[in-house]
DNA sequence: GTTCGTGCAAACGGTTTGCAACAAT
DNA sequence: ATTGTTGCAAACCGTTTGCACGAAC
């Protein structure tokens, strides 16, 4: 049978499931699907909403479950920015975040965006890793939207 | 009646809380008593399970109660950080935090030990306020304990 | 007497866990 | 047959809330 381009990709996530060593399941690979390519940084809520849609069976122990077994395996991180709830973080590249204050919204700040110095100075501190957390609200830009 | 030294640190705080809008009372007394000069980062059942001792008829109610209305006022800011699960920061003044993931424990990392630049230079966002948070362990010191 | 703070217990929301059914090897 | 994954429901834990009592102005 040919490889449509859906397939590929689902093979794709397959490897990358395999690559953290998480055996792949119907479940696993909706919600890979739907957290890997989904840059913003979902709750499980937001996830069990989502991938519930594909897989109406879909329990939320299992989204559970599989999120803190890619967090486990090193495929997601977590965050506890706010509010109490853990937010899913796909990206594995050091950024920032700043969190919009009246929206709720977190959004990635690139690497290179600050500068931080003199981590390494810190005294009796092994810092294995950092990020800046920022505060505040979207600036309107001064033009377009 | 002279003031003794406890009675004077309990008018201080007395001032403190009235300064921040906060009126006093026993409870409210001894929990900023312990939040205040207990410059580590207790979660609320910790702030519960120091200030009980002192005022066995304390409930759990009224300390989350009054550590939320710490921090609406601005006498505490609150930080999620980890482990889901909320804890009180009674420095005021901008600081970084250190976290111990061998132990959990929380440690601040003083404004001036680092230096973050371009954080103005950030186009579309109006930082009100930011700070590193830093993961790592404790190191043991070269010399002494 | 009205306002405000407290204690209690119940409710709440996000997360976890025990267990039985089931799929894969 | 063994191992591992899922769904369900109940349990869990930190936190909030409703309400009645009691203290303070």
């Amino acid at each position: 049978m040919k490889t449509r381009p859906s397939d590929a990709s689902r093979d794709d996530l397959n490897q990358a499931l395999r690559s953290f060593g998480i055996q792949p399941s119907a479940q696993r690979l909706a919600i890979a699907a739907f957290v890997l390519r989904n840059a913003s940084h979902p709750s499980a809520e937001d996830v069990y909403n989502a991938v519930e849609r594909a897989l109406p069976m879909l329990s939320r122990a299992t989204v559970y479950n599989t999120l803190n077994l890619f967090v486990e395996r090193g495929l997601l991180r977590e965050l506890w920015l706010a509010e109490g709830k853990v937010v899913f973080d796909p990206k594995l590249d050091r950024h920032h975040h700043f969190l919009d204050e009246s929206t709720g919204a977190i959004h990635d700040i690139p690497w290179d965006a600050l500068e931080v110095a003199k981590v390494e100075a810190l005294d009796g501190f092994e810092v294995r890793e950092f990020q800046v957390v920022l505060r505040g609200t979207r600036k309107p830009r001064p033009s377009g939207d």
